[in-house]
DNA sequence: AAACAACGCAACCGCAACCTA
DNA sequence: GTAGGTTGCGGTTGCGTTGTT
């Protein structure tokens, strides 16, 4: 038992409209205005197609102030806080940008901006790696020369001929040798709590004013996003225009999206934190 | 120049919410 | 209260266009 069909499914054209048929579906509407009943209005026009088709055909292409592409770094900030405070509602997101569709707005998001956000994801990514790589080069800098004292046994112990054995074993008790500015290992540092606060302290950016949001780290959770969005310092800026701070915390934003709109775009997890 | 792939957009489909008799 | 009809919405598909080999 299915459902009975919106229309008499075999004499209906499907596929492209044709200027004629915008034709008749536009004088009909401007004429008698949006109140009539879809579903008779191709049957009172003499088109053959159904009922939601010609309801959609009005409403994505043959309306008046509608704009097609050309979507402005503004409109572009305001779908992805939108779409990350509320997700996929695209009509929600098309109602606050005017002479925009949710068709237009949801294709624009799938084959553009989605794929914007993503490559500003990995470019966001790879700098926070960097800059954390330069402050760990910096602390180590900061640390207190150790003066490489004459090492007893060296002859004996292979692993005191190893200037990089040596280095590590300096770094491990807080130290550096004089000549190691350019050899600043890894080890005895990513363990420190401070810098490793460092590292996602920069991790939650969102841009509202010229474009998208960021989260450079697609691992982060929903703690460490709660710790950071108290702060005050890493949370959301206001979308222009629209009059709420609706994304005044991180954690709000991720809980409330989590737990009201299950929906979430594919492969765009760091939006959440990866909840 | 032709074949193929990738992309963008318009349109379709099915479901759920809403309306009305 | 409920069944049937209509509307609205989001996901998906298909096709035309553009880019690449």
């Amino acid at each position: 038992m299915g459902r009975a069909p919106c229309c008499d499914k075999p004499n209906v054209k499907k596929g492209s409209w044709s200027p004629e048929e915008d034709a008749k579906l536009k004088y009909y509407i401007q004429k008698h205005g949006t109140g009539t009943n879809w579903i008779t209005l191709p049957q009172k026009i003499g088109l053959k197609r159904c009922g939601k088709s010609c309801r959609l055909r009005w409403l994505n292409y043959l309306r008046p102030n509608l704009k097609h592409g050309g979507f402005s770094e503004e409109e572009d900030s305001i779908i992805c806080s939108l779409y990350i405070s509320i997700g996929s509602r695209w009509s929600v997101i098309a109602a606050q940008l005017p002479g925009r569709t949710d068709n237009d707005i949801k294709n624009y998001w799938n084959t553009r901006l989605k794929k914007k956000l993503l490559w500003k994801h990995h470019k966001e990514q790879q700098q926070a790696l960097l800059s954390t790589h330069h402050e760990q080069l910096y602390k180590w800098q900061q640390m207190p020369m150790l003066p490489l004292q004459p090492l007893p046994y060296t002859n004996q112990n292979p692993i005191f001929n190893n200037q990089d054995s040596i280095e590590n074993l300096l770094s491990r008790h807080g130290g550096r040798s004089y000549d190691d500015n350019y050899h600043a290992t890894h080890d005895g540092l990513l363990n420190n709590h401070e810098f490793s606060n460092g590292i996602y302290q920069e991790q939650v950016h969102i841009v509202s004013s010229s474009a998208c949001i960021s989260n450079s780290n697609s691992n982060i959770n929903n703690n460490e996003v709660q710790q950071y969005s108290q702060t005050d310092q890493y949370g959301f800026d206001m979308v222009q225009g629209q009059g709420s701070t609706f994304t005044s915390s991180i954690k709000e934003v991720v809980s409330t999206t989590t737990n009201n709109y299950p929906q979430r775009c594919d492969g765009l997890g760091f939006f959440y934190g990866g909840v």
